[in-house]
DNA sequence: CCCAGATACTTAACATGTGTAGTATTGTTC
DNA sequence: GAACAATACTACACATGTTAAGTATCTGGG
């Protein structure tokens, strides 16, 4: 059988893991996940309320991890949430004010994490590494699970 | 900040998701997670008792969880744990009989699997992509959190 | 208007990820 | 050789992944 570790999934997981581990750090200060993270990020990205479904599918969370994050943050006081008008099912989600602040404060560190990656690595050989990830991502989702 | 659906993370977390979603059904014919199939791999691959500690590094699990995975393994009758000599402390774990014959009903599934998504990205570009990534951790790996 | 189906989200159950703490064993130092 | 640190693993707590089921709401055909 194919060797282990050459793997495309191990390839991706080892990577990915690598590159997490400089981001971890910075978040653990501020008591976020990585995931709670994305889901902050992605708010702060639009600054526009955003429906839960559509959450789910920006940052790559299943409704389900979603719907337990969210209620965390709102614990948290970090995000608002309010129904949509002519269909009660939805709601749409916004960073409070305390959400916005914290943003603020880690966006500079996460920056510069990446920014330590950047060199390390080569800008310019990371900006042609995503473009092939993005390709290899597009590739594997034409309808293969019809 | 950084546009979010670009960032390595976010690319590497996507294009896993993408791969794995062509091994995730197979697994499933079998109630195998794909972390108990990279146990399984693993011990495969040997062919010789391996520690916990040893497990743990080549499948990029934590230790916890291999303890978690390896005790519901052992619950199935698909691996065997014995102790080492000199060192109480040590576990050796091995396929079983029954383990060895999951692991060669799944592999052919697994490997036409692999041959699809070769097909479709490219066998010579998916080799260097995964040369890159190679890189790309080793690159990040290196004294960082020292 | 009603009702079957679709949709949006939530809940539940089990497995794993992650960090921390605990236990047992081994190694080391004085 | 007894205290101490280091090692290997396990246990625990909380958060998330994954699948299935549940609830509320909306939509369209009769």
């Amino acid at each position: 059988m194919r060797s282990f570790d050459e793997s495309l999934p191990m390839a991706l997981l080892n990577a990915r893991e690598a590159a997490m581990s400089y981001f971890r750090p910075i978040l653990a200060d501020h008591d976020l996940t990585e995931q709670q993270w994305r889901i902050l990020r992605a708010l702060s990205a639009y600054d526009a309320p955003i429906e839960v479904g559509d959450l789910a599918t920006q940052t790559s969370l299943l409704a389900p991890s979603v719907t337990r994050i969210l209620s965390n943050l709102e614990g948290r006081n970090l995000i608002e949430r309010q129904t949509v008008e002519h269909d009660q099912r939805r709601s749409a989600i916004s960073l409070s004010a305390t959400g916005h602040e914290l943003v603020h404060r880690v966006a500079p560190q996460s920056e510069a994490a990446y920014n330590t990656i950047e060199t390390k690595f080569g800008k310019n050989k990371l900006t042609k590494l995503i473009a092939e990830l993005h390709e290899l991502t597009k590739q594997l989702s034409t309808n293969q699970d019809l």
